[in-house]
RNA sequence: GGCCCACUAGCUCAAUUGGCAGAGCAGCUGACUCUUAAUCAGCGGGUUUCAGGUUCAAGUCCUGAGUGGGUCACCA
């Protein structure tokens, strides 16, 4: 912390006036030498001089954060780490010369000093590959003490809070990010591969929709104007089925003002795909066909393992009716009860305890998300949702109370979202309308209709299928976390300013 | 928001029934020309998250608060 100096604080900021007073900036703007290799550069240049028995010496100019050093008299090691890894420096007082060895190395450097060293490579006498330094510049002085250096950082509160030290500590958390980024990378290929463009939406929007949520809410002062963040990209998605484009995605942030857990977080990622022409059963079979194609690029195969547990993600998926998901995980035929009030009484007559008697759509997500979303451990997908609970689905032939839609599931979790889009501009009214009444004007839930989306659909939206998913959810799967926080670089915490203020 | 758990040095952790707040690493001083959790000798480092209370005595017990974690509720 910074609002007291302590003595450990003051020994560094003496060394950093130690520095100036020998003349070297302990933040100069570049290197002396630019840097010629990484550690990873380095080791791999000097094992393929080894082995093609050359003579001459492998000079190199490395930059990185010092993380250990080991003092013996007049000679000394350290390790430094770079984008590419670690590698040992060795550090003899007769070779980098009386300054360099006792004042810098020895006195004035600290672990977490960024370094450059320029020196030839060899091979210390355990065998470990290093860079026997011929010369050390201080790049940037750290002025915070480093974790411990076996322990490392554990705290999960700091760990969040200053996720920069659990990155320069803890290696296996870079590599989740890695992970996450290939993983996109990956969502990516697959989709511009089959030929949909990539577009960005306003995040920023008058009228939020597409999905049930709380929103944030914010003002423009020029304008006047209550704007919110957005819930979900679908309406603004669809209108460009509208206007001609026929297959459109969108990764970005959607933020929702609900509670946060281990699988909520305020601001998170989402994907959203429509294709013109495509119904809920061909969006099935993309879902699993990204998925298996990303699971191949992350791991060669279909097969992860999450939580201990082995998931395949090779198609086909199970597929299995909302309807008979509840009966066999649940032991109730929601169709049997027609009414919220009789479905609530049969719940209870069951041993369930349904929390709310409002809505009947929502007793059954109840059932689903209580009962069957637990059990869904290897991927399935689950169709045919009740009307009162998707007013963008499009009602399924012969059966007005169904609509043609679809969740899936991995691991226990719900995944995303889809459906066969509704695109009846005289229907998607009275369902909107509907749903003014089946949510109450004081409802939070409650969503405006948004006129501008209806009269986009009456110029004509060609029949088309939707689909989201939670990106940040999929991370947690490809990197096998438990927690959205440990795929997400600054999960929201609570700010500790009122607390420090007082 | 309810309930449960945690919070001790920069980091990782101890502290018996309520009885002198400790160790390792990191830091500082010194020794040491091939170490790798280097080693050896010495030194400093604490409002035990905060505010109250009980008690001769509180890191420990009680009340409240803060932050985090878990869980339930909420979350088409």
């Amino acid at each position: 912390m910074t609002e007291t100096s302590n003595e450990r604080d003051l020994v560094r900021l003496a060394k950093v006036e130690e520095l100036r007073g020998a003349g070297i900036d302990p933040y100069p703007p570049r290197l002396d030498q630019p840097r010629t290799h990484t550690a990873a550069e380095a080791s791999a240049a000097f094992e393929q001089a080894e082995a093609d028995a050359s003579d001459s010496p492998v000079q190199v100019h490395l930059a990185g954060r010092m993380l250990s050093r080991r003092i013996m008299g007049k000679v000394g090691f350290a390790h430094i780490e770079d984008g590419s890894g670690r590698l040992q420096i060795f550090v003899r007082k007769d070779v980098v010369g009386e300054a360099a060895y006792d004042q810098l190395f020895k006195k004035l450097l600290d672990l977490g000093d960024f370094i450059a060293v320029g020196g030839r490579m060899v091979r210390t006498k355990t065998g470990e590959v290093s860079c026997e330094a011929e010369s050390i510049q201080l790049l940037a002085k750290s002025l915070e003490p480093m974790p411990d250096k076996w322990h490392g950082l554990k705290d999960v509160e700091t760990r969040y809070r200053r996720r920069y030290v659990d990155l320069m500590v803890n290696p296996e958390v870079r590599e989740v990010f890695v992970t996450r980024a290939r993983m996109v990378q990956a969502i990516r290929e697959y989709l511009d591969g089959e030929g949909f463009i990539e577009v960005e939406t306003p995040v920023l929007q008058p009228i939020y929709g597409g999905a049930a949520a709380r929103p944030f809410t914010t003002f423009h002062n020029q304008l006047k104007q209550e704007l919110y963040l957005r819930i979900s990209f679908e309406l603004y998605l669809k209108r460009l089925l509208v206007g001609g484009m026929e297959r459109v995605y969108e990764i970005g942030r959607d933020f929702r003002n609900e509670g946060v857990s281990f699988k909520h977080n305020p601001e998170f990622t989402q994907l959203e795909w429509y294709e013109a022409y495509a119904d809920y059963h061909v969006v099935m079979e993309r879902v699993e066909a990204m998925l298996a194609h990303v699971a191949r690029r992350l791991t060669g195969g279909t097969v992860i393992s999450y939580q201990g547990r082995e998931i395949d993600l090779a198609p086909p998926w199970r597929r299995v009716t909302l309807r008979d998901a509840i009966i066999e995980y649940a032991d109730i035929d929601y169709t049997q009860y027609p009414t919220a009030q009789a479905l609530a009484d049969a719940m209870r007559a069951m041993g369930h305890r349904p929390e709310s008697t409002s809505n009947r759509g929502k007793l059954i997500d109840s059932l689903l998300s209580n009962y069957v979303e637990p059990n869904l451990v290897q991927p399935a997908f689950v169709t045919e949702y009740p009307i009162e609970i998707s007013p963008l689905a499009k009602k399924k032939a012969g059966d007005p109370s169904t609509v043609e839609r679809f969740e899936y599931f991995i691991a226990g979790m719900e995944m995303g979202n889809a459906f066969t889009e509704l695109n009846d501009p005289l229907d998607q009214r009275a369902r909107m309308e509907w749903m003014q009444q089946l949510y109450g004007a004081d409802d939070e839930e409650r969503h405006p209709v948004d006129e501008d989306y209806l009269l986009a659909m009456s110029y004509g939206m060609p029949p088309n299928g939707g689909f989201g998913t939670g990106v940040d959810r999929l991370a947690m799967l490809f990197c096998d976390k438990a927690s959205i926080r440990d795929v997400l670089l600054f999960p929201h915490l609570r700010s500790l300013e009122r607390g420090e203020a007082a």
